[in-house]
RNA sequence: UCCUCGGUGGCUCAGUUGGUUAGAGCGGGUGACUGUUAAUCACUAGGUCGUAGGUUCGAGUCCUACCCGAGGAGCCA
């Protein structure tokens, strides 16, 4: 278990001419012993709240912690009364003796001395005591963080982030940060946002009718980007291991629970490699950041794996503790057809594998995580590795169980005329790449890299199944309310 | 975008072969209660049934269109 050491962002406060630190609730419960029977401080907003005539519960939370922290209010209050009216979500600052019980539901609790009432929020608050639907929850996206799963969920986005950060930056990976705003649509990897400042009411056409983009902000038509990868393998033959992670944009009208308009994507690209090396890599990075899970939020994977999905630890575990397979796409093919499966769509030799065939995969017949490689050149990007074969390139999909495809990558073709070959026969416009394809003419090197769905990292770490709840406030196809 | 299912008080749901004043639990309000943990008990307010149209003596209940949501599919991360 890694060291959790007490936050250093302590702060204080005067209050009543008193100076007082401020505990956090997650400081309370790690370090309960130094705190027993001590004056603390806290604050928050009230989870749930019960008097009766001469003393009453709060449970409040602080953010801080998935746990709450009990606090005891009784009639020597001399705003007692006031107190028991709240409603929940009212803001609280509180001071008290840290109490220890040992035979009691929760660890310790707070017996108030003092209850100042911050902001008094309002019966209509629509967050009950009780279970709610994730669907109710997400036309409420702005008030979801303060409910145990959503607060949960997103800590861990934000623990997740910075493992990311931390696995690469501890192997000697550059952070760069490719633009949001790109400038064409070379990315090829789907429906694209525009970007414009031209006002769609005017005709801003030439005298083809075409529209006009030497009038737009830009000069040019600009749109956000797909993919940061085009200009991240830039960055790669300078620094040799470098990574994107930033926000990602698709125009596409998918309604799935595991698509968004807007997510994050991380993308690493190591130069002097190849596919290997690549799945080494993405193995490494998924085993890592599944045991800092673990080791960081552990109230929070019990909490999932308890209310969310029951086998959750379990296949964590396992994963962590086996390798993953790597078989070819040919060899996937083989295993479907043997497999006596009844698949609504047959599997041919050529055409892109189906949900149900991944599934089957990952969830029926490997059981866990598998690389799937060597795609059809037909039905993969134009700048993966062109495989001696004549008929694959050196494509990689990590598909784990209940997720389905967490990672795409490959190796890149670093050979400048086979790149210009391929870009030709799948016809498009070789102007559009001239500073892509420079990275192959100015001392090209086998380099490969794949992208990471952070959502879908989110959504398996988590056992959450649907992408709308793990990203704060999700943009799908005629959602963006908030 | 396609297929399937659904849309009843703040939330979660029930509502019989279309028939008279649409029900419950939770939540809200009021009161009671010395230890609660989704507390408990009593009383109380609150809906015209996604929207628009149609069939019918009569529609939450049947039909049509549209909107929204969920699950699955395609696109992929």
């Amino acid at each position: 278990m890694r060291n959790l050491s007490l936050c250093k962002s302590e702060f204080s406060k005067k209050i009543n001419g008193v100076k007082m630190t401020t505990q956090t609730i997650k400081q309370l419960y790690r370090n309960t012993d130094s705190f027993a029977d001590k004056e603390v401080k806290v604050n928050g907003w009230i989870r749930t709240i019960r008097g009766s005539k001469a003393f009453g519960f709060i449970e409040l939370s602080d953010g801080s912690f998935f746990k709450n922290i009990q606090i005891v209010y009784e009639n020597n209050l001399n705003n007692f009364e006031e107190i028991k009216k709240l409603p929940i979500s009212s803001s609280l600052e509180i001071e008290g003796v840290l109490v220890v019980t040992p035979n009691a539901k929760q660890p310790f609790e707070i017996k108030a001395t003092n209850v100042k009432i911050v902001g008094v929020s309002n019966s209509d608050f629509p967050l009950q005591k009780k279970r709610h639907t994730f669907e109710y929850l997400r036309t409420i996206a702005h008030l979801r963080p303060r409910t145990n799963t959503y607060s949960a969920v997103f800590r861990m986005r934000s623990v997740m982030a910075y493992a990311i950060h931390r696995f690469f930056q501890e192997k000697d990976f550059v952070y760069v940060h490719t633009p949001i705003v790109t400038g064409s649509d070379c990315e090829g990897a789907g429906e694209m946002f525009r970007v414009t400042t031209l006002d769609p009411a005017k005709a801003n056409v030439d005298e083809n009718g075409d529209i006009n983009y030497k009038e737009d902000f830009f000069g040019r038509e600009t749109n956000l980007t797909v993919s940061g990868q085009l200009s991240v393998e830039n960055f790669c033959m300078a620094y040799n291991k470098v990574y994107t992670f930033g926000p990602t944009f698709r125009a596409e009208n998918s309604n799935t629970a595991r698509h968004a308009s807007e997510f994050w994507m991380i993308e690493p690209e190591i130069a002097f490699a190849d596919l290997s090396d690549d799945m080494d890599l993405t193995e490494e990075m998924m085993k890592y950041l599944l045991q800092y899970a673990l080791d960081e939020l552990p109230e929070e994977m019990e909490f999932f794996n308890k209310f969310i999905d029951k086998g959750l630890l379990e296949r964590i575990n396992n994963v962590i503790n086996s390798d993953f397979a790597r078989i070819t796409y040919t060899e996937a093919v083989e295993i479907l057809e043997k497999s006596g499966e009844k698949f609504e769509f047959p599997t041919v030799w050529g055409s892109d594998l189906q949900t149900e065939h991944e599934r089957f995969l990952t969830e029926k017949h490997f059981k866990k995580p598998v690389f799937v490689t060597d795609y059809p050149k037909d039905i993969k990007a134009f700048y993966m590795k062109q495989n001696d074969d004549g008929k694959t390139v050196a494509a990689m999909d990590l598909l784990v169980p209940g997720v389905g495809e967490i990672v795409g990558g490959s190796q890149r073709e670093e050979i400048q005329d086979k790149l210009e070959a391929r870009i030709k026969e799948m016809d498009l416009d070789i102007k559009d790449y001239w500073w892509y394809l420079d990275t192959r003419k100015y001392g090209t090197v086998p380099h490969a890299g794949f992208g990471l769905g952070f959502e879908r990292l989110i959504m398996y770490v988590t056992g959450m199944s649907n992408i709308r709840d793990v990203i704060p406030f999700p943009r799908t196809p005629k959602n963006a309310e908030f």
